[in-house]
DNA sequence: TCTACTGACACATTTGAATGGG
DNA sequence: ACCCATTCAAATGTGTCAGTAG
């Protein structure tokens, strides 16, 4: 709520962030370009572009950390696939960051999205993903908000920020909140930071941070039999389906086996058929265990039948689990070309399974220790391609022993690394090798009454704490004051900074590419043709109150396109304050009338924003190896985030590399092509909490910004929907931004229904 | 027939209420 | 009466698998 306007600001358009790779310091992503790294001088194109104040970006040094950056890029290593189901499911790996820079006392908003990489679809095959047809048409962005926002500075820099909340779907019709997202289609998620200053004000600037080992595709049954064995072992909740768990292959055979007897039995005992079960019976029949093991030896071909064994598997002591374990994951690293010998001894004698299992979180992830300079081949999955040359040529080079996919289109894991191939991207002290190792927890962490908070972990004593951080950003709804403030407030600022925003985007010409080589902008992309803009989109200044609405400013200097896309908010929560608020008086289902939020700007021809197919391809070497690629942030100020002018584009390795420049990297997926993102793209905004709603709603006034600011261009209801899940935990208010094909104003009144949600007929 | 998706299932974890002891 | 620790059950998060639809 606290500015619906700043929505319009993230909806950045899809970024050819895919392969983009920055590297950074096993600690410190880089978000933000450092200013001795002055990107504009690696930029082509105007330097001057941040000198106009809405847009001139904030030379603060605010850092996003991707703290569980080593298990993602173990994942990436293999090929992230990310299950999506209709009632929605969690991201695992989570996204577990530290922000710091901040300014203690200004209150920030932290944002999640997840923009499609590239305009394909994929389909494991031959051990790999490949291309295998054109992504279908993209689906209304949502955006997550973190359930502490708006918090400090002071908050979000006190504790490991994680979105583990977020869920995704498949489901085109959610009505939850949850992101939104297309099976088979490979995505990257993008974390926002926005200043919020007095709750409602935008008074700084807005930044994008992208961790391209953050990305996956998405799945409705998992592919890669290497990610499953990933995802149980790493997460906890999927404890059961690990070697020694009871939902593992061998106790579901042996289940099986019982059953099949069971039912033999059965049969037996009714044909009184003695010869087929005299030696069956007596064994499963007096003792399950001895069913078990029974299963276990049909299972297991080389164990045999031994029902003590069975007996004793399943009640395996802790150390001996923990032996069991480590040969696992052991053995399950090795596949994935990732030496895990470094992070088992260093789990304090434990085990892997300390270490990266037990430690593992379902909202954190294992902080476990690996080196990914042992990495000796990510691309197991992979066919390995021919390496083109590299700044990192020195670096070890994963020739992929595992040659077995002879498709080139099946890149291994690929993190284009920004810095070595980007000619842009200045040549830090990050592009060193380094281990990635997992900050400690936040006093507060450990401050928490929670289990979870007791188990404090570091990478010190990795094995301390399974949940590390998860009470600070679960627990912590630090529901604060200022949303009953800005409840009643928002509507109107919200309405104002919206229709600002959207009149600076407007007003921005496409030259304003041309800028795209500010310094905060130089690690940003923006996709085909976003003219993006969102410089100013925050920059609008909240009323302090409702009424005190005023016309933003400038006029419209030329329309958005009809098929912009608008993006969607989710707000993951709301003060248990605001949800008691009442607003009698207020309509049921009040919406609040957006127009124009839509700043993303069609892409009709992609080529001519994005950076050339052709260009230069990041090193392959540097991305070959996670190692190499140090958890890379990609910061992006929000007002400075514009497309890379085409010639820039071309000539920003890292920004789109060739299908095969990515090939012959070690992403695990294919490359990423440069075709645009489908301009169908729409965003929604809906607000669900219902606190929320009649505030956003009906205060508007009527003179809204007059239809002179919004000419041609449709407006996007804000059609705010009362959450039906006001009885979870944490309260979700999420906002969706419809944008109405062709109908400005599809509804007599401005406001519609959040059914109207289906009118995404176009998808 | 193949591919992708769905829902039921079993298991593990998390969470909060209930209970009992100090 | 209060606090704390323990126990229990429900809710939730997992991957698996059989079935289904296109």
């Amino acid at each position: 709520m606290l500015s619906v306007d700043m929505y319009p600001a993230l909806n950045l358009g899809p970024q050819r962030i895919g392969d983009f790779y920055r590297d950074r310091e096993a600690h410190a992503h880089i978000p933000m370009l450092p200013p001795a790294c002055d990107m504009t001088q690696r930029m082509p194109g105007p330097l001057s572009a941040p000198s106009e104040p809405v847009s001139k970006p904030q030379k603060d040094d605010v850092k996003m950390d991707l703290e569980n950056s080593a298990l993602w890029k173990h994942f990436s290593s293999v090929g992230t696939e990310m299950i999506i189901t209709k009632k929605g499911r969690r991201m695992f790996p989570g996204l577990r960051l530290k922000l710091s820079g901040l300014n203690p006392s200004v209150r920030y908003i932290l944002l999640l999205d997840i923009v499609p990489v590239d305009n394909s679809r994929y389909r494991f095959q031959g051990g790999g993903w490949q291309v295998v047809g054109s992504a279908e048409a993209r689906l209304p962005d949502r955006v997550f908000i973190h359930p502490d926002s708006p918090a400090t500075g002071a908050h979000w820099q006190s504790r490991t920020i994680s979105f583990h909340y977020a869920k995704l779907t498949n489901n085109t019709l959610d009505t939850q909140g949850h992101i939104i997202l297309h099976s088979l289609h490979r995505y990257q998620p993008r974390i926002h930071v926005v200043e919020a200053r007095d709750v409602l004000k935008w008074a700084g600037g807005q930044r994008t941070f992208v961790f391209p080992e953050t990305q996956f595709i998405t799945v409705t049954a998992y592919q890669n039999s290497k990610i499953t064995e990933l995802k149980i072992n790493s997460n906890p909740f999927a404890k059961g389906f690990r070697e020694d768990g009871m939902n593992s292959k061998k106790q579901r055979d042996a289940r099986q086996k019982r059953k099949i007897s069971d039912l033999t039995e059965t049969l037996d005992t009714v044909n009184c058929d003695p010869c087929d079960s005299t030696e069956l019976v007596p064994q499963h029949s007096a003792n399950p265990t001895d069913l078990q093991a029974l299963g276990l030896a049909l299972t297991d071909h080389s164990a045999g039948f031994r029902p003590e064994e069975a007996s004793y598997k399943d009640t395996l002591n802790p150390e001996h689990s923990l032996a069991l374990d480590q040969a696992f994951i052991a053995s399950q690293m090795s596949d994935i070309g990732i030496n895990l010998a470094g992070g088992i001894q260093e789990t304090s004698g434990t085990s892997v399974d300390n270490s990266m299992i037990e430690r593992s979180d379902p909202l954190a992830e294992p902080a476990y220790i690996s080196s990914f300079a042992a990495a000796q081949d990510n691309s197991s999955n992979f066919s390995s391609v021919p390496q083109p040359s590299s700044s990192f040529d020195s670096l070890p080079v994963s020739t992929s022993s595992d040659t077995s996919d002879p498709r080139p289109s099946i890149p291994p894991m690929d993190y284009p690394t920004l810095l070595s191939s980007s000619p842009t991207l200045p040549a830090t002290p990050s592009l060193q090798q380094n281990s990635f190792t997992f900050p400690t927890p936040p006093p507060s962490d450990s401050s928490s009454s929670s289990p979870q908070a007791v188990l404090s972990s570091s990478s010190s004593s990795p094995s301390s704490n399974p949940y590390p951080t998860i009470p600070e950003t679960v627990g912590a709804q630090t529901p604060t004051p200022f949303r009953c403030q800005s409840v009643t407030q928002d509507h109107m600022s919200t309405h104002s900074l919206l229709t600002h925003s959207n009149q600076q985007q407007l007003t921005e010409p496409n030259s304003d590419r041309n800028n795209a080589q500010s310094l905060w902008a130089s690690a940003a992309f923006m996709y085909p043709n976003v003219q993006t803009t969102n410089q100013d989109l925050f920059t609008i200044a909240a009323q302090p109150l409702p009424n005190q609405y005023q016309p933003a400013a400038p006029p419209l200097s030329r329309p958005l396109p009809a098929n912009s896309t608008p993006t969607s908010f989710a707000f993951p929560s709301v003060s248990s304050q605001i949800q008691s608020l009442s607003f009698p008086g207020m309509s049921p289902s009040p919406a609040l009338h957006l127009p124009n939020i839509s700043h993303q700007a069609p892409a009709p021809s992609l080529g001519a924003t994005l950076p050339h197919p052709s260009f230069p391809h990041p090193s392959s070497a540097s991305c070959s190896h996670p190692h190499f690629q140090p958890s890379s942030c990609l910061a992006v100020s929000s007002s400075l985030q514009q497309p890379i002018p085409t010639s820039a584009a071309s000539s920003q390795p890292h920004a789109l590399p060739t299908p095969s420049a990515s090939s012959s990297s070690t992403c695990s997926y294919p490359p990423v092509e440069i075709s645009a993102i489908p301009p169908t793209y729409r965003s929604e905004l809906v607000l669900h909490h219902p606190a929320l709603l009649p505030q956003l709603d009906a205060p508007l006034p009527s003179s809204n910004p007059p239809a002179a600011l919004y000419p041609a261009f449709p407006s996007y209801p804000l059609r705010l929907c009362q959450n039906p899940h006001s009885s979870l935990s944490i309260p979700f208010r999420h906002l969706y931004r419809q944008h109405q094909h062709g109908h400005p104003h599809p509804h007599p009144h401005p406001q519609g229904s959040y059914l109207d949600m289906s009118t995404r007929a176009m998808f």
